[in-house]
DNA sequence: TATAAAAGTTAGATTAGTCTAACAATTTTC
DNA sequence: GAAAATTGTTAGACTAATCTAACTTTTATA
């Protein structure tokens, strides 16, 4: 079984490496600072991780991830987004509070308590944050989903699905947009992404911050990736 | 802020001085064996928490707690009887599952989450093995209550609650005994408390270990602490 | 009440995770 | 390609929680 510490640094490797995607590995230094510890830290820390076999790495060299640690800082940060909507959604915090609590959370160890509490939640995909969960195998499946600010402009979409952070939900209930409502993308300016829709009587100017946490499929065959003419 | 283990150690002290109640105060070798440690560790924890005043100690004699010492322990119990009512009504754990996983659970500190979590769950007042459940002032208010163990005999009397443990009411339904049923105590046994009662219908002989989980309250004046004839 | 048993303490070692300070390797830059 | 800057490592120290082994105090008992 893993130490907090050790759960610590395979997720922050899973951050730096994974998700950050340029590079496939990180050095000692960058490591320690986004734990905020010292590069001598570090450096113990990923020696005792390669003689797990959780890191690739020799002296003097980058660290990466074997895929068992990748797999294990997964379910670090899966347990982390699980308890963070669990917060959200069930506990009524809001989206800034929850973080600092998951951080103890998420080292409570049992499979079993997180695959009911996703259960519970109903089997969220995205945290209160809009960052996707990875599923129990570790692995984030993302559906092709089209955002509003890629929706093609002249045509018609229907909004299919919203990432659930109170703000946006707040937003477009002020502007009167729905989810399943049929919009049409009227205009995009190139300079700063602002897009003009239609969606019933009204016209609203839109910001790429909104439009990025807005889902859409083509009204006439319902898919993300359509081929209607 | 307390450590795990200062946690541990008061959560110990409260079951060994408040609850099992025939003395305030334990020694070193009784607390070590309880949580499991040698009686050296223990000696040097126990001087640990007389130096921030949460205990009551000096050199080989017993150990008790002070009052900061008490409430500590208490909120720590109250969490772990919280998580494990949580983990029981809401993730559908069974009652034998629940103790391990509130052992870490009980351990994440926020009073926020855990005041949040208490009213998510509607303020209960048992957790999943019929124990107590502090309030956040470290109190167990109990009102009086009367167990059908206790009950009077050759009176009527109504049964008004039952500790929620999955035994008692699989077996209270088996019998055909329902909660709000009236019930008249025909007999009780002085050699091994088996207790006669009429119920409906029926008659049925019951164990002590079955009364002792079934809440009466007189079914004249609906009080446990009856002033009827 | 003297002695044996039980209870409790102290000293010294160990492990995990951290630090500082000094040093070594690698990379950048002129 | 040598000097400077950056990056990474090692050695030695510290803290918290534990252990074992040796010792001391208190309690029970013959």
């Amino acid at each position: 079984m893993l130490s907090f510490t050790e759960e610590n640094y395979l997720k922050a490797l899973v951050e730096l490496t994974v998700f950050d995607a340029d590079s496939h590995e990180v050095g000692v230094n960058a490591l320690a600072s986004s734990l905020d510890v010292k590069p001598a830290t570090a450096s113990d820390m990923v020696r005792k991780l390669r003689d797990k076999s959780l890191v690739n790495y020799k002296k003097y060299g980058k660290v990466s991830l074997t895929d068992t640690g990748r797999f294990k800082g997964m379910m670090v940060i899966r347990r982390h987004r699980l308890w963070e909507t669990f917060l959200s959604s069930k506990l009524d915090f809001s989206w800034d509070e929850v973080h600092e609590l998951a951080e103890e959370l998420e080292h409570i160890h049992s499979e079993k308590l997180i695959n009911r509490l996703d259960e519970f939640l109903d089997f969220p995909e995205f945290d209160p944050h809009g960052d996707a969960i990875p599923n129990k195998e570790g692995e984030i499946l993302l559906p092709f989903r089209r955002t509003l600010a890629e929706a093609e402009v002249g045509k018609m979409h229907r909004i299919s699905a919203v990432r659930d952070q109170i703000e946006v939900l707040q937003y477009m209930d002020r502007i009167q947009l729905k989810i399943n409502q049929d919009v049409s993308v009227d205009h995009r300016e190139a300079f700063d992404g602002l897009t003009t829709i239609t969606h019933g009587k009204q016209t609203s100017v839109v910001s790429p911050k909104l439009t990025e946490n807005i889902f859409v499929v083509c009204s006439t065959c319902g898919k993300a990736k359509c081929l209607c003419s």
